[in-house]
DNA sequence: CGGGAGGTTGACTATGTTCAAATGGGGTGG
DNA sequence: CCACCCCATTTGAACATAGTCAACCTCCCG
């Protein structure tokens, strides 16, 4: 069960998200840096990565897999907060304790900065600094557009909502005609509802709704075709543009 | 009607908010050259102060009154996404467009930089990038936190929070003790409806509520008196301990 | 073949919304 | 000074959307 969680260590230069983790802008010798204060470690799906509460002792990038940041009450209400995908940034820097549980939903390989070598570094090294900068503003928009799905779409246009958001991911990744899109859902009917504030009754009912509108077909529970994408999205009631910013 | 914008010209380390806002961690020199590229400017309660899609020319900081961050969809169904207080940065270095409308709920004073000017002395001055990280990951947490109120939380419980948030900034500035706390409401409740994704109704009713409960009481429509800032926080259904971490 | 996790569906209920009307305080003009 | 009006707010009654509880399905795995 436990997997031994000691891994491989893959050379910065070679890393799959080189060019688009908090590393980027990093030069040659700051990469040969960062090699020395890094190591890789995989988690399993399910498993947890953070618990919240508990003091880190790294901050790290997602290289493959799929986790999910949620918050929780003490009735067990729980809200996802954050999807990480790979490249995305993990730990706040400046900060011992976690402030959300980080979980696995796949199978998960991180990257993980020892914490203090890391914090120092970022303070002689501007194009860490900047780059994480940039990469929480971008954070901090996702969860901007995420409070106006939670607070004022209904369950069916949340849903749209979260399968556009899924779809126009994978689209930028395999190019192809703007109709006609297929890809896997990362994510359970209830880590759906806990992204979206609902029930995972009410997710799989509007589901079945969407498929009975010809919005969406379904292949198994996980794989979703998308025939004409922006039907989906006037479903999901977003501005028609996609709202991209300089 | 239209006020004249134009204005008195603070010196930097005469600032009310120098010690908390982006500028906080200038030093001597780093504050005259910012002091070269700012110009206050005021706006009257219910202005516009940035308009989502415009462009902007300036970034700044709040160094009075309060600011609502909203978004809002094509059939008018609007979301608060942030509210901007004195030290609180508005405007995304290295983005031409606004992705929010800005609006000023009292009389508003920004203190605006130039952007251009602004965008290179950043990139050459780790005070202020640092400063900007901090800031940013601390909105970031400041909005999960709120997705989690717009997500899990009844009507009741999302009152409660908001009062929580309002009673407990305001109290870290007037230090008394910790029960019976008195404040003002910074906003209608429209703004709290639009803020909570509730209608105001459901606003007026829960407010109604908590009053007949005693677990606040109210002196007109906007001052809101707490006798037992625990209760209020119960009803909250926050963790008991205010969350802080290191 | 049995068990379990993930998912679907149905009937009923509860919470918050909608539409409508009433209240109340502050300011303006006569 | 008072009548009036405007706007924010409160309150009520009917309604709708999503939640709850429960049964059942279906696929995978041992």
């Amino acid at each position: 069960m436990m997997a031994a969680p000691v891994l491989t260590h893959v050379k910065c230069a070679d890393c799959p998200i080189r060019h688009r983790a908090v590393c980027a802008r990093c030069n040659a010798d700051e990469l040969e840096e960062l090699d020395t204060i890094k190591y890789y470690r995989s988690y399993e799906a399910g498993q947890p990565i953070v618990w919240s509460g508990d003091s880190m002792d790294f901050v790290g990038s997602v290289v493959s897999g799929v986790a999910t940041l949620t918050q929780t009450m003490e009735d067990g209400r729980t809200q996802m907060v954050g999807l990480l995908l790979p490249s995305d940034f993990v730990g706040r820097p400046g900060r011992s304790g976690a402030a959300y549980n980080v979980v696995a939903t796949n199978n998960v390989m991180m990257c993980c900065f020892r914490k203090k070598p890391f914090e120092e570094m970022m303070a002689r090294t501007p194009h860490i600094a900047h780059r994480l900068l940039e990469m929480t503003l971008d954070e901090l928009d996702a969860a901007r557009e995420w409070m106006l799905v939670l607070g004022r779409k209904t369950a069916r246009e949340k849903i749209a909502s979260l399968l556009s958001i899924i779809a126009r991911r994978d689209a930028s990744l395999e190019k192809g005609p703007l109709d006609r899109l297929e890809f896997e859902l990362p994510l359970t009917r209830e880590a759906m509802a806990d992204y979206l504030g609902l029930t995972l009754e009410t997710v799989s009912r509007q589901i079945s709704a969407l498929k009975k509108s010809g919005v969406i077909e379904l292949e198994g529970k996980r794989h979703i075709i998308v025939p004409d994408m922006s039907r989906l999205m006037d479903e999901a009631g977003d501005d028609s543009d996609g709202g991209f910013l300089g």
